[in-house]
DNA sequence: CATTGTGAAGTGATTCACAGCA
DNA sequence: TGCTGTGAATCACTTCACAATG
């Protein structure tokens, strides 16, 4: 199996899996990583797929093809040791170092992004806010202070910057994106709600509030037809 | 084609598709309701799907048999009427007409959605703001006052609540979920790190920040892999 | 002997490629 | 002629079902 080579024997652990891990499954990882990280916090040491399944909300067959692609970390009859899934796991996404991350455009989102704590406690640290008005530079956010954006070249520079996160209006956000790239940066996290071009070497993940909500409508549109149509159908 | 019936010739405009919109697609509808009121706002009146796509950010053959789902809307040699479209899409998402919406948790998040103006500007209206933060209870915010959490009921049965917005910490969320449920909403957006539990009839869609970053990592350590073996590789 | 790991089958989404039509 | 709408082919993901095994 696997969708690089055949070889089947022989492998050592650093070549078994390693290359072409399922979008679909690099998606659910940050899943199981929770699920784990939860299961450790309630003193389970050892957890079957069915286990880790239910606390992921998936199914355990999903599950186990999933971790199948990491390596062979279960034990046949017992399941797995949490705790050493958790860190394979955290290995495999890149969570054994830190990441640091710049926020651009500090409107009502990006403070609630800067604020955010669930960022710092998953190896994610806010490098900077940056902003382009500058009535609001120089302004204190927790222990920040909001920076022009030019000064991203010399942050990207020093501090290591990977991850880039626009909050700024739809309006701007192309011409920052642009910004990033020119600096660096190759991944981004868009919630500006627009599309942006980047060059191919370059990750966009986009996260867009309205878009959510248009899908929900639609499928409550759904719902409630069903039940006019029920309706009529009685009479 | 189209997944239900196979009904073919005489069907009114009603019965035309009207069952089994794959989800991926509707997952894009919203996308090119966006595109086509941005070239509408450029005064484009006709757009070809080789066009449309572009704005969409998506391959023109997607595009098309994604709207075939919805009906005979494009004139071959032509293409598709901007305005007729628009109006088709947003038609079959629902937003011809307007949803009501609940923000329950007025953290930073919260306040950053209610103030958000991309949902007021797409048919949603923000009827409630509730917390169960005594001290926040009847602040003001915008237009509206923070209401308590036991509100929920007379507001859902009152004012056509129909989607509720997550923005509290984990360890509420499901405890709030479980109130928006009895109260009758059936469609969540879940912005707290963790996985609700529902009834079928009800839909949740998820939105995970620390989940996005954990995906761009994995991306940027798997880019900065492959460069150091190419640093290996080449002396 | 309970549970993993995985071929094989099944399902759904994307892309191709072109017939059909304005 | 140029572009849509769509069967057919392909690709990706999920689920089944069971042999392998600690």
């Amino acid at each position: 199996m696997g969708s690089a080579g055949g070889r089947k024997s022989g492998g050592t652990r650093e070549e078994r899996a390693e290359r072409g891990i399922p979008e679909a499954t690099v998606a659910r990882l940050p899943v199981y990583l929770r699920a784990l990280t939860a299961l450790s916090d309630h003193d389970v040491t050892t957890a079957s797929s069915e286990d880790l399944a239910v606390w992921a909300g998936v199914n355990s067959a999903k599950l186990r093809k999933d971790l199948s692609y990491l390596g062979t970390y279960g034990t046949r009859g017992v399941g797995y040791d949490v705790n050493y899934l958790r860190y394979q796991i955290a290995r495999e996404i890149g969570l054994t170092q830190d990441w640091s991350v710049v926020i651009v455009g500090i409107g009502n989102l990006g403070l609630a992004l800067a604020n955010y704590s669930g960022f710092a406690s998953r190896g994610f640290r806010v490098a900077a806010l940056l902003d382009n008005d500058e009535r609001r530079i120089g302004e204190q956010v927790g222990d920040l202070r909001i920076s022009p954006l030019d000064d991203l070249f010399e942050l990207v520079r020093s501090g290591q910057v990977s991850i880039g996160v626009i909050a700024t209006p739809a309006a701007a956000a192309q011409g920052v994106c642009d910004k990033l790239v020119a600096a660096g940066v190759s991944s981004i996290l868009n919630f500006a709600p627009t599309l942006l071009s980047v060059p191919d070497h370059v990750d966009v993940r986009k996260v867009d509030l309205s878009i959510e909500l248009q899908i929900l409508a639609f499928h409550e549109q759904r719902k409630a037809a069903g039940l006019a149509e029920l309706k009529v159908d009685v009479g």
